[in-house]
Formats: C-alpha cells, sequence, structure tokens
DNA sequence: ATGTAATGAACGAACGATCGTTCATCCGTA
DNA sequence: TACGGATGAACGATCGTTCGTTCATTACAT
C-alpha cells in the first residue's frame, strides 16, 4: 500500500513539476508560442513522457486553470467576514489586487482569456473560477446593504461583477504599463469605496 | 496627377482590404493562430503580394492597432463637451461600453493586450491608444470637479484609467459569458456614478 | 506613331524551422 | 523473464518568410 501511495504521489509530484515548468514557459512567451518540447525540457522529462501525464497542450492550461481556481480560495474565505463589510470590502480590494496585478496571476488570466474566446472548454474554467469570487462578494455586498453601511444595490450580484471587473481592470493595466511592479492601491480602494457606500 | 492619386488609392484598398481579412482571421481564430496564407486567402491575394504591403505578420496586428485608435476619436471628441459633466459621462460610459463589448473590440483588444505582454511595440501602441481617452476624461473629470458636480478626486489621472478599467473589465466579461450579446448598461452607469457623484 | 527599356505589382514554389502527436524501442526493477 | 515508465526519432502538417519569375503598364527615344 504506501508503495502505491509513494507511487502516486512521485506521479502527482511530476504532474505538478510539469505544470510549474508550463507556467514559466507561458510567462515567457505566451501559450501559443510555448511547444510541448519547451515544457517537456524545463521540466527535465521527456518529450513522449509528458504525454503520460497530459493527454494534450489544452490538457495542460486547462489544468493552470484549475490550479488557478484553488488559489482564489483564500480570498473567498477573506469575504465571509460579515462583521464590518466595508471594512472586509476594503481588504479585499487591496488584497486581491495586489494578487491579480502579480506577473503569474496577470499574464496567465490574459492568456487563458485570449485562449478562452476560441475555445468553449477554457471560457467555461475561466468563468467557473470567477463566479466562484462573485458570489462570496455579493453576499457580502447584501449584508452590508442591509447594514446600512451600502448603498442599495439595484442588483448585486452585477455590482460584484463590477468590483471584480474593476480590479481585474486595473491589475492587467497596472501589470502592463508599469511592467509588473504594483504601487498603492489607495486610488482602487478609494473608487471602490466610493461606488458601493451610501 | 489623376493617374498617380488613383494608384495610391488603390494600395489604399488593397491594404485596407488586407487588413479587413486580417480582423476577420483574428476573430475567427486568434491572432497566433492565423497563417499569412490565410490572411492572403481571404483578402483574395496571394501569399508573395502580401508581403509587398506589410513587412511581416507583426506589421499587420500593428496596422490593426494604429486604426483601432482611429476608431476612439469620436467618443474622445465626446468627452469634450463639459456643460453638463456628470451627463456627458453618463453618455460616455454607455456609448463607450457598447462598442468595447462588440465582438470586434472585445477580442481584438484581448489580442492586442496578449501579444502586448511579450511584444514591446505591440504594447506601446496599446498605451497609446489608451492614454488618448485618459487625457480627455482625466480633462472632464477636472471641469467636473471644479463644478463641484463630481466629488473631490485625490488624483483625475488615476480615476480616469479606473473608469476606463470598470469599463473595459465589464465589456470583457460581458462578452465572454453572454457571447457578444450586450445588453443595458444601466448599472454599469450607476457604478461609476457612486464613484465619481460628491 | 512605333519600338523599347524600365518599373513594380502579383504570383506561388520552395526553404528551413517548428508544431503537436505517435510509437517502436530501451532500461531498471521486481 | 516480464513489466511499465521513460525515451527521442519520426511523421505529416503548417509556420513565416524569401525569391525567381511573369506580365501589364508607363516613360522615353526614335
Amino acid at each position: 500500500m504506501g508503495e502505491v501511495s509513494d507511487k502516486t504521489k512521485a506521479l502527482g509530484e511530476r504532474k505538478s513539476r510539469i505544470i510549474a515548468a508550463a507556467v514559466g514557459c507561458f510567462l515567457e512567451n505566451g501559450y501559443n508560442q510555448t511547444g510541448i518540447r519547451e515544457i517537456a525540457k524545463k521540466a527535465g522529462i521527456s518529450l513522449g513522457n509528458l504525454y503520460n501525464h497530459f493527454r494534450s497542450k489544452e490538457d495542460v492550461l486547462a489544468e493552470i486553470a484549475v490550479l488557478e481556481r484553488e488559489e482564489l480560495q483564500p480570498f473567498q474565505r477573506l469575504l465571509t467576514d460579515h462583521d464590518d463589510p466595508m471594512k472586509t470590502l476594503m481588504r479585499f480590494v487591496s488584497e486581491f489586487a495586489n494578487y491579480t496585478a502579480s506577473e503569474e496571476y496577470a499574464v496567465l488570466s490574459i492568456e487563458i482569456a485570449a485562449e478562452a474566446v476560441h475555445n468553449p472548454e477554457i471560457a467555461s474554467l475561466f468563468m467557473a473560477n470567477r463566479s466562484l469570487l462573485v458570489t462570496s462578494l455579493q453576499a457580502l455586498l447584501e449584508k452590508g446593504q442591509a447594514d446600512k453601511c451600502f448603498r442599495n444595490f439595484a442588483d448585486s450580484k452585477q455590482t460584484a461583477e463590477l468590483i471584480l471587473d474593476t480590479i481585474e481592470g486595473y491589475a492587467l493595466r497596472e501589470y502592463l504599463t508599469t511592467g509588473r511592479k504594483i504601487l498603492g492601491t489607495e486610488e482602487l480602494g478609494n473608487f471602490i469605496r466610493h461606488a458601493t457606500c451610501r
């Protein structure tokens, strides 16, 4: 039994090494400009062996999208703190903006979005990741609305989406202009605070 | 004289036919997935002839980015109406959101952004397009701030950027989720109105 | 008016490189 | 010996680009 779990664990490690290598390649050159050989080489395995872990190149990107989803969970958890909704929202804005403006997130989400345009499977993964945050954020908005610390939202879900739109748009631009540096997010926080407070 | 201008005009038409074909291909399959042959075929010219008009594939994308810039001018002009800043802003939000959520703009701007990550020349074109709007929008914000119809902005340029971030993020998501349909933009208008009014 | 040289747009075969994928083969272990 | 993970040569396709060539048109000399 121990052998089996050792083996499966070794397989899992190998798989995550491939993912890490793929992420590195996509960051450097983009998804479409990265070849399978490049990924295999960076992962330290052979070309053919990669196909023992992933059925196709698209599979690799899909796996990355799934892993990105897991990285969103801390932010989702952060949003469940409903004690002081506005304070929670501001904390979320600041931390999430820092995360999304990181090179890894910014570049990967662009690559995934670009691929999603022409690839329904990737698109659905992309949207699944997003709706995870939208739901939690919407709950926070509604609580804060009931507590009178937020304004009245005609459509709290749409508002949640708009908050994410703003953060993601901000982070992407910040990454493209400053080149992977993230400065203060006070102005972003101000903007969203005014957009939501009563 | 007439002959010369006929020729240059014919050349210009040919060039714009190539651009139109390229745009069509990029919309269907994306920039990296589109081959030069495909563009030439759709434009109704030969492979080699395309290289008489563009030095490289990248040149074609760069030209598209330049043309996109020209399409932004109506919106820039719209922003120069400073009579009722909030009303002007709301009109801009509504019209610009509709434009950016169109298939052509949404897909092309993703492709261009994705390419910009790894290509400085494209990146600078991308940002030049944007700063055109930022400047006009910033002027409107400052006028409205002086007129007391907007709140006080700590950094009006940053605020202008954030407004564009929100619209573009909104439009991109709207396109990816609803699939090229754009519904009402009232909620978006509300969001930005609250974010800017005093 | 006629012949001739020059122009450059248009073409598509061909190039070398690289793509994603497959598969016959090898090697270490049990 | 038998087995399963690992290998990389090989495949057909396609990539962006180059280049030798054709051909209609223009400009000029006679």
